[in-house]
DNA sequence: AATTTAAATGCAACACGGTTGCATTTGTAA
DNA sequence: TTACAAATGCAACCGTGTTGCATTTAAATT
């Protein structure tokens, strides 16, 4: 019952199915917060190398599969679903006490008067404070 | 006319003065957008060590004279004055054309309503669009 | 089922941002 | 002038992310 949801997307998608892909897919589903390469290549022990993980990133990031968030830190970070552009908007929350990022839904964004001959196309949120786990 | 301001400001943050520092602070004084590691380096091609620039924008940061900006790049930003918090709060605009950020002053703070549990400490703005310039 | 082909992988090497330890130099205040 | 803390320079290091290239593999074609 779980190979078969990453099945279905790769397919929908028009990915190759490969065990990387079903175990990225698997990982992303079952955990709620944003991802790190760090995060990800411990969960993942096995099959590992860092080239072929970030191309997947990318490949999945551009297929629409997972978004990339990048918080203060420098790191990017990668959580599952679409990104947050054109009535997907979402802000993301970063605890400050345990680092985790947590897609926000459902915020309203902001409306703002940026100065003449400024164009803005897409405003990122990020809310820094204590989650509800700290 | 242009080692006063930096003599004052360095005095006032109770920081040494050095030829670095003063060459830091003519330069974030004359460029009006966000400088990174890189920017600086290039511009100040004499005396660059690349921990002691590091080290003194940290310095800086922690006196209030600088504010570090995190856009969608990984690559921090630095720029003039003090950071967006409590009251200081302004947002960034990051121009997709050009790379330049800019601090936008005086934008209305969105107000958001987060799930229970969460409690949040500041927001982060970041507008991506197309710059006056470009 | 065997063949073919494009895409995915593994590996090594690299670029770059940023940090740390330590010896030396320099600013400043006594 | 002396003395001490702070700033510098240097080298070595870490982590993220990218790229080129040879090899393997998924999946479509025969
Ligand atoms: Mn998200
Ligand atoms: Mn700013
Ligand atoms: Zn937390
Ligand atoms: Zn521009």
């Amino acid at each position: 019952m779980d190979n078969q949801q990453s099945e279905q997307l790769l397919q929908r998608k028009g990915l190759k199915k490969t065990k990387l892909r079903h175990a990225l897919i698997q990982h992303f589903i079952k955990t709620q917060h944003a991802q790190s390469y760090a995060d990800i290549k411990q969960a993942l022990m096995e099959a590992t190398d860092k080239s072929t993980l970030y191309r997947n990133l990318t490949a999945f990031e551009h297929a629409g599969l997972i978004h990339s968030i990048n918080d203060y830190s420098g790191v990017t970070k990668y959580a599952f679903g679409e990104a947050p552009i054109q009535g997907n908007e979402h802000a993301h929350f970063v605890c400050e006490c345990c680092e985790t990022v947590y897609c926000m839904d459902g915020l309203a964004p902001l409306q703002l008067d940026i100065p003449k001959g400024f164009r803005a196309k897409r405003v990122q949120t990020i809310i820094r404070g204590i989650c509800a786990d700290c």
